[in-house]
DNA sequence: CAAAAAGGTTAATGAAAGATTAATAGGATT
DNA sequence: AATCCTATTAATCTTTCATTAACCTTTTTG
């Protein structure tokens, strides 16, 4: 489920406005819209918008100077333009004044939805910074993925890499089986009988690595792959 | 003194591709120009590019396709589409993709450089925000970030500007491996062969100057990178 | 139950990667 | 022009580790 974002549309010609809010109304936008400058100031006073959609031509005001009043109301609003003036001039002063985009007149709803998502979710995701995880637990075993460690109660074991991948690999699905297929594409990125051969080293290996749990086991699912069983 | 952004441009139109590498060339970008896809994802490998700027049709591969496996190469690499198709659905297509923008041409030359820079002074000011400290502690050691010294027990020891560059990366992720990737294309700017093998004589560099605190060490970690372990 | 196939373990090997020291070259400074 | 400083390249040596091989054990199949 996606947040719900709020705009603010500034546009003073009715049956343009109406069809715009409308439409990205339907696009799960919330969207409140605004006929001059004034009301677009009051409002931008009193709401917390993700997006200005600003109008050039206004009945009171310039698109331009209003979006320096908006940046003074909110500086954090992000804001692009709409305008049949097409004029180079205009476009490269919209940019100067810290629009994110420059829209043409006339506006292509579909076109105007993509351009709102393109943004809002750049703007949105760099904030949010989602969290992967970095380690997983096995037993008295923790396999960090920050710096490739492999530690039993505190003590590091040495891996190699390959060790470490196919250990990454098997603890992301621990407690379900991994294919040979699937380990031998992600890993080796060939699936043949050489390689195969290979796996089984490492498997060995592996085993070594964490005998000092009993509750661990590297299984065995013959002729289908392998898995790591965690007990408990 | 801004920063210097590093671009790639995809486009076989030789004269196109010539003219625009020129142009941005001078509005102070750093520009690499790429005439086939092929070209495009090896430089992308080997070098750390703030944009990439993809012509749609390409004598090798569609643009979209493309811009796939740019991401598969570098996540984070933003990229617009430039293209002579303005057809609707293309335009829907590209952002669906991800991109950042999508231009019909013919291109306007200013438009673009003021488009690009839209982006990139949005892009780069929410990514660098992370918090930089003016000093770094590790064991006996201190690394002062204001006026490029590092001591051990307050004792100056001389640093040339890659070592301490090198040094800062490693302390800033101490405990953290750092891939030889992330290390060459934030410090050599370009990840490639020669340019590893000069690392290598910077770790060995760094290790003697460390050397007068056991507890600290560079650890090498096959085929991935290195790390600066600070222990206890 | 016997033969064949698959899996398991350990050791040997060789190519690639890494470490270290030295040489070189280019820029800056005096 | 001579010197110093530094990054890159070269040369050489050492280590690492994935693969291969050899041989053994378990499981499947006919």
């Amino acid at each position: 489920m996606n947040k719900k974002y709020k705009l603010i549309l500034v546009e003073d010609d009715s049956s343009l406005g109406y069809l715009l809010s409308e439409y990205l109304g339907m696009k799960n936008f919330e969207v409140v819209w605004a006929k001059t400058a004034e009301e677009a100031m009051l409002k931008t006073k009193s709401n917390a918008f993700d997006l200005a959609i600003l109008d050039v031509m206004l009945p009171d005001m310039d698109g331009f100077e209003l979006s320096q009043k908006i940046k003074g109301i909110n500086p954090e609003l992000p804001f692009l333009f709409l305008t049949a003036r097409s004029l180079k001039i205009d476009v490269l002063k919209g940019f100067s004044m810290g629009a994110v985009d420059y829209l043409k007149k006339p506006i292509d709803e579909e076109e105007l939805v993509v351009r709102i998502n393109a943004l809002l979710s750049r703007l949105t995701t760099s904030e949010e910074e989602e969290e992967l995880a970095s380690e997983y637990e096995m037993g008295d075993y923790i396999l960090n993925m920050d710096n490739f460690e492999l530690r039993h109660k505190g003590e590091l074991i040495k891996l190699t890499g390959k060790e470490f991948d196919l250990l990454a690999l098997l603890a992301k699905n621990q407690n379900q089986l991994c294919t040979h297929k699937e380990i031998l594409t992600t890993i080796w990125d060939k699936n043949d009988y050489f390689n195969k051969k290979s796996l089984n080293v490492f498997v060995s290996h592996l085993r070594k690595h964490l005998g000092k749990d009993s509750r661990l086991s590297i299984v065995n699912v013959n002729r289908r792959g392998f898995m790591l069983r965690v007990e408990e």
